[in-house]
RNA sequence: GGUUCCGUAGCUCAGCUGGAUAGAGCAACGCCCUUCUAAGGCGUGGGUCGAGCGUUCGAAUCGCUCCGGAAUCACCA
C-alpha cells in the first residue's frame, strides 16, 4: 500500500474518533508540502471544520495529534492556519527505497493477455515532399503517447496510415518524367523523399509560370486554371493511375519506392517505428465499398445529381459528402476505408489519432460516422489534437521556403552538440570517435525531442531556428547530463567494490534524500496520470523536477567520499534509482541517454 | 457569422480534479571549478496570471460576458 493511502485511511480514521462522522475520502485531498514549510505531505482542513465545529488551526492541531500517536509512518506534524503538515518517518523513506530499487520496472505496468488493444495512428505523411518540422512534433508526440499507453497495461498496435494517391504525387511524377533526365536518387545521391520534393517544387514552378503566361493572355486567374495543360496533364495522369495503366503504376511504384527510403532513414534517425502500415492506395477502395454499404443499410443518403452524403444535423453538425457525384472518394471516404481494414486486421478497443488541430471537425465528424456504421470503437475514438509548430514568422509556408525540413534540422541539432561538447573541452576524452560521434547524436536529437515533448501538446508552440535550441537549463541534455552522472556513480561505487544491495537504512537521512525518495514515489502516479490525460509533457516535466533535485543534492552532499559507509551505500542505492526512473521517463518520451557525457 | 482551442515574467514555457507568499529555463547582473562530470550549483532584479462580473472560507484554476490570437466550417488532402 503506497503512503498517500495509508495517510488517507488514517485521517478517515481520526476525523470519525474525534468528531463522530464518517468524512467522504475524496474530501480528504493530501497534496505534496510546499518546500517553505517543513513536513511531506499537507492535509487542507477546511472542508472538515462543519464536522468539527472548531477553528482550523485547532481541528487541524487535534488530527495532526491523533496521526502522530496511532500512525507510526508519521513523525511529527505541524499547523500552519489550516494546513496539517505531516512528516513522514526517514525510516519509512528508506524502506520504501529498498523496495523500489527491487522494482525493476518501476511505475510500468505490463499488459497481459486480455488487456485492450490500443491502435495508436501518427505520422500520416504525404509522398510528395520530405517531412518538416510538424512531423517532427507529430512523430515524437505519436511514438510517445504509444510508449505512455503501453506503459499502463494496454496492448499497443503502432500505425501510419501513407497518403501515397492523388494529384500531388502526380504533379512529381509527371514533373520528373519531363524534367528529371531519369535522376534517381542513386545518380544524384540525394534522398528520396528530397528528390520527390524537389520535383514537385518544380512542377509548381513551371505551373505558375504557365498562369502568368497565361493571364497576360488576357485570362482570369480562374480561367488560367482551368485551362492550364500542365494541370490537364497531371490529372489525366491520375485517372490512368485510378484505371491502373501499367505505366503510370509503375513509375508511381518506383517513385514511391524512393520516398519510403527517404521516410524509413528519417523515421530511422528520429527513433520511431511503426508496428503496421497502412497506405491510402489500399484502403481508399474499401472507404467506397463501406460508405456503398452504409448507403444499403440506410446510414447514407444519395442525391439526385448521384453523390452520397450523411447528414449530421441531429448530432448537430451539418450534412458531410462520403462520395463525390463522379464517384470518386473524398478524404473521409478514405479514412473510413482505413478503420475497416484496421478492424478486419485487429481486435482494436481503442483508437488514437494523432493528427493536428487543423483537423479537429474531420476527426469529430469520422468518430461520428464510424459510429453510425457500427464500429465499436467509433464513438470513443480520440483524437490526439496537438497545436501547430510556428516559426518567428508565423506558419511555416512551403510557397515561401520557411520550411523547416526534418533531415536537415536533426543534422544541425548534432552539430551543434558537437561543437558545445569541444567548446567545453575534455568531455569525451578516451572514447573513439564512434562513440563520441553516438554521444552526440543522443544529446543533439535529445535537445530537440525533450523542446518539442515539454509543451503541453495543445498548444501551438514556438520554434525560433535562428536562436536554436538550448542545451542549457530545462533542456533534455541538462536530464540526460544527470543521468550521465548518476552512472559514472555507479560505475566508480562498483570500481570501489561496494556492495550497494547491502545497503541498510542510516540513522539519519536529510531532508533532500527523503523528498527526492518521496519524488521516485510519485512517479507510478505520474506515468499513470500522462496515460489517462495523453501528456507527454507530464512526464517530460516530472523527469526535469527529479533531475534538478537530484543535481542540487549531487552538489550539497558527498556521496562517494562520504566517511559513514551506511550512509554512503544509501546514498548510492539513491542515485542508483534517481538513474533508474530518469531512463525509464526519457525512455517512455524516446529519448535516448548516454552513459557518460 | 457558427464551432473548437489558446492568452501566466522582456522571451520560451510549467502550474489548472479550487488551497499557503504564482514557478522554472533563457536573457541581465553578482558569487562558486586543488573537492564524486561547471552541459552544473547559489544569489539579485523582473508578475494588475488578457479584462470584468459571479460561485466560495479560499480563484491563475470553476461559470458567465467581453477583448485579443489561432484553427475550422470545400465535390482539397
Amino acid at each position: 500500500m503506497n503512503i498517500e493511502t495509508i495517510l488517507i485511511e488514517s485521517i478517515a480514521a481520526a476525523i470519525k474518533t474525534l468528531y463522530g462522522q464518517e468524512a467522504a475520502t475524496d474530501k480528504i485531498q493530501l497534496q505534496k508540502t510546499r518546500k517553505e514549510f517543513e513536513g511531506d505531505f499537507t492535509l487542507v482542513v477546511f472542508p472538515f471544520l462543519q464536522l468539527s465545529r472548531k477553528r482550523p488551526e485547532e481541528t487541524a492541531a487535534e488530527i495532526g495529534e491523533l496521526l502522530k500517536a496511532n500512525q507510526p509512518v508519521v513523525s511529527s506534524y505541524n499547523v500552519v492556519k489550516g494546513f496539517l503538515n505531516v512528516a513522514i518517518a526517514p525510516t519509512y523513506w528508506a524502506g520504501l527505497l529498498h523496495d523500489i530499487d527491487k522494482c525493476p520496472k518501476w511505475g510500468i505496468t505490463e499488459p497481459t493477455a486480455d488487456s485492450p488493444l490500443v491502435m495508436v495512428e501518427y505520422s500520416s505523411p504525404n509522398t510528395n515532399k520530405p517531412l518538416h518540422l510538424g512531423h517532427i512534433r507529430n512523430n515524437l508526440l505519436g511514438y510517445a503517447l504509444s510508449n505512455i499507453i503501453a506503459a499502463n497495461g494496454n496492448k499497443v498496435v503502432k500505425t501510419n496510415i501513407v497518403n501515397d494517391r492523388g494529384i500531388h504525387i502526380c504533379k512529381s511524377m509527371l514533373a520528373w518524367q519531363k524534367w528529371g533526365n531519369g535522376e534517381t536518387p542513386a545518380s544524384s545521391n540525394k534522398k528520396g523523399d528530397h528528390l520527390i520534393g524537389d520535383y514537385y517544387v518544380a512542377f509548381d514552378k513551371h505551373y505558375k509560370a504557365e498562369l502568368n503566361e497565361l493571364m497576360a493572355q488576357g485570362m482570369s486567374k480562374e480561367e488560367a486554371e482551368a485551362a492550364s495543360p500542365l494541370m490537364a496533364e497531371a490529372r489525366e495522369m491520375l485517372v490512368k493511375w485510378e484505371a491502373g495503366d501499367a505505366q503510370v503504376r509503375k513509375l508511381w511504384e518506383t517513385m514511391n519506392g524512393w520516398v519510403y527510403e527517404g521516410f524509413d532513414e528519417t523515421y530511422r534517425k528520429l527513433g520511431v517505428s511503426f508496428d503496421k502500415i497502412y497506405y491510402e492506395s489500399d484502403t481508399y477502395l474499401v472507404g467506397k465499398e463501406t460508405v456503398l454499404d452504409g448507403l444499403q443499410k440506410g446510414v447514407f443518403y444519395r442525391r439526385p445529381d448521384e453523390s452520397v452524403w450523411a447528414d449530421l444535423s441531429g448530432d448537430g453538425l451539418d450534412e458531410k459528402l462520403l462520395l463525390r457525384s463522379d464517384g470518386t472518394s473524398v478524404y473521409m471516404t478514405q479514412d473510413i476505408g482505413t478503420a475497416q481494414l484496421r478492424f478486419r486486421d485487429y481486435p482494436i478497443d481503442k483508437m488514437v489519432y494523432v493528427v493536428g488541430n487543423e483537423q479537429n471537425y474531420h476527426f469529430q465528424v469520422l468518430s461520428l460516422l464510424l459510429d453510425k456504421l457500427g464500429f465499436s470503437w467509433g464513438k470513443g475514438l480520440v483524437h490526439f489534437s496537438y497545436g501547430m509548430v510556428e516559426l518567428p514568422e508565423g506558419k511555416m509556408k512551403s510557397r515561401e521556403g520557411t520550411v523547416v525540413d526534418a533531415d536537415d534540422l536533426m543534422e544541425e541539432m548534432i552539430a551543434t552538440a558537437r561543437e558545445t561538447s569541444q567548446e567545453l573541452g575534455g568531455k569525451l576524452d578516451g572514447l573513439t570517435p564512434e562513440e563520441a560521434a553516438d554521444i552526440n547524436r543522443i544529446i543533439g536529437l535529445g535537445a530537440l525531442k525533450y523542446f518539442m515533448l515539454k509543451v503541453d501538446a495543445r498548444k501551438n508552440m514556438l520554434f525560433n531556428p535562428k536562436e536554436s535550441i538550448d542545451f542549457n537549463g530545462n533542456t533534455g541534455p541538462f536530464i540526460q547530463y544527470t543521468y550521465a552522472r548518476t552512472r559514472s556513480i555507479e560505475r566508480k561505487a562498483a570500481e570501489a567494490g561496494i556492495d550497494v544491495e547491502a545497503a541498510t537504512a542510516p540513522a539519519a537521512i536529510s531532508e533532500k534524500e527523503c523528498s527526492i525518495i518521496r519524488m521516485l514515489n510519485e512517479y507510478p502516479s505520474v506515468v499513470r496520470q500522462a496515460g489517462s490525460d495523453y501528456s507527454p509533457s507530464g512526464i517530460a516535466n516530472y523527469a526535469y523536477e527529479l533531475a534538478k533535485e537530484y543535481n542540487q543534492f549531487y552538489h550539497d552532499y558527498s556521496i562517494l567520499r562520504e566517511e559513514n559507509t551506511d550512509v554512503k551505500t544509501f546514498r548510492i542505492l539513491l542515485t542508483r534509482n534517481v538513474g533508474k526512473v530518469i531512463k525509464s521517463a526519457m525512455n517512455l518520451l524516446g529519448i535516448e541517454v548516454p552513459e557518460r557525457m
